[in-house]
DNA sequence: AATGATTTTGAGAATCAATCTCAATTATTA
DNA sequence: TAATAATTGAGATTGATTCTCAAAATCATT
């Protein structure tokens, strides 16, 4: 499925999809959660997909324009990326010390956002969280 | 104000307030908004106060530490900062349609997102919520 | 004020993610 | 199949940030 709007979307603006560009999505759709750009192109390495830095980089880039997936943050580590294809909406705990990312989702969070939205007469179209601080694990590292 | 402060802070930690740090605080403390380290550092050299790249970066870092100044956000630009002491926390609206920023405040909404944390068990530093969308101005515009 | 210990600075090197270059390769079209 | 156009990969480049380390500044003690 995902396949097909990528193939539409290249199509469209006279570009090709190509082995490199199909592993590539097959990947990132294939992704739980988050993936950053190095890690995903280790990973494919590893298993012995011939793939460059340069294409997972151009790859990614288109694949955000056709809105497969999105930028979630910049960070020390690289820059986060996820899939958004199929997912619902979710706020984001960032780990400054590892980088990792915690997806959560409160309702009431978001009633509390719209009822907020009201009082200032502002139509919400949508928002982002993003959380920061240390995780679980980092904190039993450091103590 | 900000100097005690910084002078103590860094007093705790066997650290001393240079001639070059005082300098940096006073640029950061008399910024209103925004700014990013190259930038600040460009104008200070500009003013003909002397200073290093690295002292600027270093002491940035320390302000953060301190709390008087914050990340806001890494972008492609490099890392904006802004000043924290003597501004109150706020989250932002931003307008899609005419750019205005509004600033809000709610204690319910902080205090929703410390238990969320609690039940990851993910140590809370802060926060950045942006909720996009139309502003009142715009929508009476536009209908 | 001199001594010695400690911290800080700055110039440039190093790092690291991301982008760019361009010749070779691959896909598409006529 | 030839001509045309898009894509790839290896390595060079960029740009922000951090690191190195000798020289300079600061502090505490006499």
């Amino acid at each position: 499925m995902e396949e097909k709007i990528f193939k539409k979307f290249l199509k469209d603006r006279g570009q090709r999809l190509t082995r490199e560009r199909a592993a590539i999505l097959r990947k990132t759709s294939s992704s739980q959660g988050h993936f950053d750009p190095e890690s995903l192109y280790l990973e494919m390495k590893k298993k012995s997909l011939k793939i460059s830095r340069a294409s997972v980089y151009r790859t990614l880039h288109i694949l955000c324009e056709c809105g497969l997936i999105e930028k979630v943050k910049k960070t020390e580590h690289g820059t986060i990326y996820e899939k958004t294809y199929g997912q619902g909406h979710h706020d984001h705990m960032l780990c400054l010390s590892c980088g990792e990312v915690i997806e959560f989702y409160s309702e009431d969070l978001e009633r509390l956002q719209k009822d907020l939205c009201k009082k200032y007469g502002f139509q919400w179209t949508n928002h982002t969280l993003e959380i920061q601080g240390y995780c679980k694990k980092c904190l039993k590292k450091t103590g």
